[in-house]
DNA sequence: AAGACTTTGTGAAAACCTGCACGAGCGCCT
DNA sequence: AGGCGCTCGTGCAGGTTTTCACAAAGTCTT
């Protein structure tokens, strides 16, 4: 067995790992050659035990007394996220936000190279969006195969979001980061991940919403209680 | 007490209540009138059960027999949200990703007006995003305050982002939504939620080479026993 | 009106995640 | 070499989330 598959890292330490590489990496551009959970934990705000059980998922790559050795550990994590070699991707959709994504260098900056812009609509084709032009969806599976292409992000109207991720799954795509706010349906073996931007600030305003009701709450007992005592 | 607070819901829980509101939005326009727990689990692509208990932080809005009144439910589900009413937002950084936010739809849609772009390079100032100028983030504090604002969207260089968060603090924004790959620090109350659009990108990247992992040991196992019967 | 059928709401079990606490291992100092 | 101090790796307890399973409560049919 490959030693970076020796075990399964559980879903919410894998969500950490790309936040442990890039504070590596920032340490590593200030000098730092070796590192304790703690120090880690303090960067990524979280608790010191919790660095350590994720960075065990990985082997045991710290020294007791000592720490982390930092660039021996971005490398392990690089390994197993699969990032220590460039990932080509696609995008379909070359509305608002398929163009930010496009230029959005910080793909670029983390090793996915962005290989193929995708639209329907003849106008935007033969554009230049994020240094490449747009093609039409025909292509996909053209590029897709040449480039070797798996994995795709999804910035679609919601409409013609369901058909283009069977294009991206027909033509060889295994990962896809939907942008769409909408449930997709994929094949068993295809990871769908969603980003929901409006959905995020629902949630934020959840919080918002309770702290204007906690508030009201307290003006309403003040005003019951100067009723009361008048 | 106030109805809305009766209850704190579990961080898992409110995640997806977003989506059951918006499809909730989508049968509704399809006529629909109700709607029982197993068919919105076969919507949203979740356990039946799970819906219901989702659904249970909020009231006992079900119907035994019958389901859930789609309309009714809507409607508790935004007010839990607190997204009966609209929300007034800022967005810092007018950069790439600042602007293809404030030119996206599904923000005004969904109930959040932006009021405000700010950034700090006099370049970008005046200029027109998201239908309003861009002005300095020396403005961002009347702005809030005249505007009410609760919500603010960083979107700003990795450098300047923590000061942005700090002007956004004290002027009274009490939520940010983060697209700054970035740990950022605020005070107790605040809000502060992650997107980190490469981050989720590696986390595909780790399924993509796990697969990739697994057929090589595939491989390495058929070559060995090639060895072994030559 | 009663029985059959449907669907909710929730207790309890199982699975998963977090944080504490501490044994074990390592480097450094004397 | 031996002792001291630091830090990792992890067993365990506590907490949260998911799922199952079923009583309770409603509709519909006859």
């Amino acid at each position: 067995m490959s030693v970076s598959s020796r075990r399964k890292i559980p879903e919410a330490a894998l969500i950490r790992l790309p936040m442990y590489l890039r504070l590596l990496g920032e340490v590593t551009a200030q000098g730092v050659s070796h590192i304790s959970s703690d120090q880690l934990a303090e960067l990524a705000a979280v608790n010191a035990a919790k660095v350590r059980k994720d960075l065990s998922y990985l082997g045991s790559y710290g020294v007791r007394g000592v720490g982390y050795e930092v660039a021996f550990l971005s490398y392990q994590i690089q390994r197993e996220l699969g990032v220590n070699h460039e990932w080509p991707i696609v995008i379909v959709g070359a509305g608002n936000l398929g163009q930010a994504l496009a230029n959005y260098g910080g793909f670029v900056e983390r090793g996915f190279g962005l290989v193929g812009v995708f639209d329907t609509d003849p106008s935007k084709i033969g554009t230049q969006v994020g240094g490449i032009g747009v093609q039409h969806l025909d292509e996909l599976s053209a590029v897709v195969q040449t480039r070797g292409v798996s994995i795709g992000v999804l910035a679609t109207p919601a409409a013609t979001a369901q058909e283009a991720v069977n294009r991206l799954v027909r033509a060889g795509v295994g990962s896809i980061l939907n942008f769409v706010p909408m449930v997709l349906s994929v094949p068993r073996g295809v990871h769908i991940s969603k980003v929901d931007l409006a959905g995020e600030l629902q949630i934020l305003s959840y919080y918002e919403q309770q702290k204007v009701n906690s508030l009201s709450h307290i003006q309403a007992t003040t005003t019951s209680s100067r009723a009361v005592s008048a």
